[in-house]
DNA sequence: CGCATTTGACCGGCGC
DNA sequence: GCGCCGGTCAAATGCG
């Protein structure tokens, strides 16, 4: 009946198989992650995608099930009835089994899927349901009676701040929130592109700078705490200083990826600066070099900012400015500064910057764009880099920039830390 | 119509 | 307490 479907489902339905695979996978680390979260027993619908899942799975069976079937009955080809039937019933036997173990599959699948759309529901109504109080409802912002609670918004990022630490894990949360990376790159492009969506927010015009400073925030997921700020270098306005905050909530797009995983590299580095003692002697060199393999670049760390700052120097600028900049810093850059500063396979990093409007497409040759692609090209570096991270977090306390890193990494993961 | 950007208002922290 | 300032919000507006 529906056996004799197509065999050359093979890419399609690969494909189909393959999105979910994803979006399991990203469902078991979502799930590890909210395992906490009660679980609100509420009627949640399973949506269309179960049919898509289910109906690949069938495919992929009833698929394997003709090619066989073909096989035999060309093999047989005729006379012995008898024989044919027995063959016959066992195929269907074996047919069956198939079914019952597509059935079983199928509602593991569902049940899988359930739960899935179940934390869905929940981080949703996480985010939404208050939607905004009315805040500036009569001109004064706290007036109105806030009948929601105050909480719901994607507080995060907001609340961390003043409220004390809940749990040690929280306070491995704030550490990381405190944490930013700025990088600056010649770009003559408002804003660079890195790989994720962003909307703007606000924009301000800074006090000694004429140049605005514009604020945004990732648009790629719900509730993604990132945000991050363009500003335009004074001295030189071809030099654009874009920082970001945050961890990525939700899985990134590969060209985003290096360069996010750098960057919480880097933080999640930086902020473990408690790094046991044995580790501390290898890693941070390790790090220093896996952070940006072989870029002419800076990286320095600012411990003057109340939050600990990584910045990146992409723009390979002779500019002695940036080298005397902070005077207040640690001592733990030396190690940076000395790794990073060497060869030169980026010293063309200048940026092509399509200054034309029609390249978009391409304007992932932006600096970063660059840098990242080139980074994500060496898996060496990748792997390496993710074993580390994840290591050096979950080990020490947590997972915090671990998610990214590993996650992109995860597969070749244990490559080599000791190449270096 | 739904989305993103613009833009003035507002808030909380900080220094005076 | 007041005002500045950096950061954020959200109505208005623009755009596809
Ligand atoms: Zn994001």
């Amino acid at each position: 009946m529906g056996i004799d479907l197509p065999m050359r489902l093979s890419s399609p339905a690969a494909d189909e198989s393959r999105r979910v695979i994803d979006e399991m996978d990203f469902f078991s680390q979502e799930k590890t992650r909210q395992t906490e979260a009660h679980v609100p027993a509420g009627s949640l619908g399973i949506k269309k995608e179960d049919l898509t899942i289910n109906t690949g799975l069938n495919l992929l069976s009833g698929a394997d099930q003709s090619t066989v079937d073909d096989g035999q009955s060309v093999a047989d080809h005729e006379n012995d009835d008898e024989k044919g039937e027995m063959q016959i019933a066992v195929m269907k036997a074996k047919i069956e089994q198939m079914e019952e173990e597509n059935q079983r599959l199928k509602s593991s699948l569902a049940q899988m899927n359930r739960n899935y759309h179940s934390l869905q529901m929940q981080l949703m109504a996480m985010m939404q349901p208050t939607k905004r109080r009315n805040r500036r409802e009569g001109r004064g912002r706290g007036l109105t009676a806030r009948e929601e609670s105050p909480e719901g918004r994607w507080s995060p990022s907001r609340a961390a701040k003043p409220s004390p630490p809940k749990s040690p894990e929280h306070a491995q949360e704030a550490t990381m929130r405190k944490a930013r990376v700025s990088v600056r790159a010649r770009s003559e492009a408002s804003m660079i592109t890195d790989g994720c969506q962003w909307r703007k927010y606000g924009q301000k015009m800074a006090k000694g700078n004429p140049c605005p400073r514009a604020y945004y925030r990732c648009t790629m997921a719900a509730g993604c705490p990132v945000r991050k700020q363009v500003q335009r270098c004074a001295d030189d306005r071809t030099i654009l200083i874009t920082t970001y905050e945050g961890k990525h909530n939700h899985p990134l797009p590969p060209a985003a990826m290096a360069m996010a995983s750098t960057t919480s590299a880097a933080a999640s580095m930086l902020l473990s600066g408690s790094m046991p003692s044995a580790d501390g002697l290898i890693n941070p060199n390790f790090l220093a070099r896996a952070v940006l393999p072989c870029t002419s670049s800076l990286a320095t760390i600012s411990a003057s900012a109340p939050f600990p700052t990584v910045t990146l120097d992409l723009t390979h600028n002779p500019n002695p400015l940036q080298f005397q900049k902070p005077p207040a810093q640690f001592q733990i850059p030396q190690i940076f500064g000395q790794s990073l500063c060497s060869q030169s396979r980026f010293s063309g990093l200048q940026l092509p910057v399509g200054t034309g409007g029609e390249q978009k497409q391409q304007s992932l040759a932006d600096t970063v764009s660059a840098a990242t692609a080139a980074i994500t090209a060496d898996p060496n570096f990748t792997a390496a880099l993710a074993a580390a991270i994840t290591s050096i977090i979950a080990g020490g306390n947590g997972a915090g920039g671990a998610q990214q890193a590993g996650s992109h990494g995860g597969g070749s993961g244990d490559a080599k830390l000791g190449s270096g």
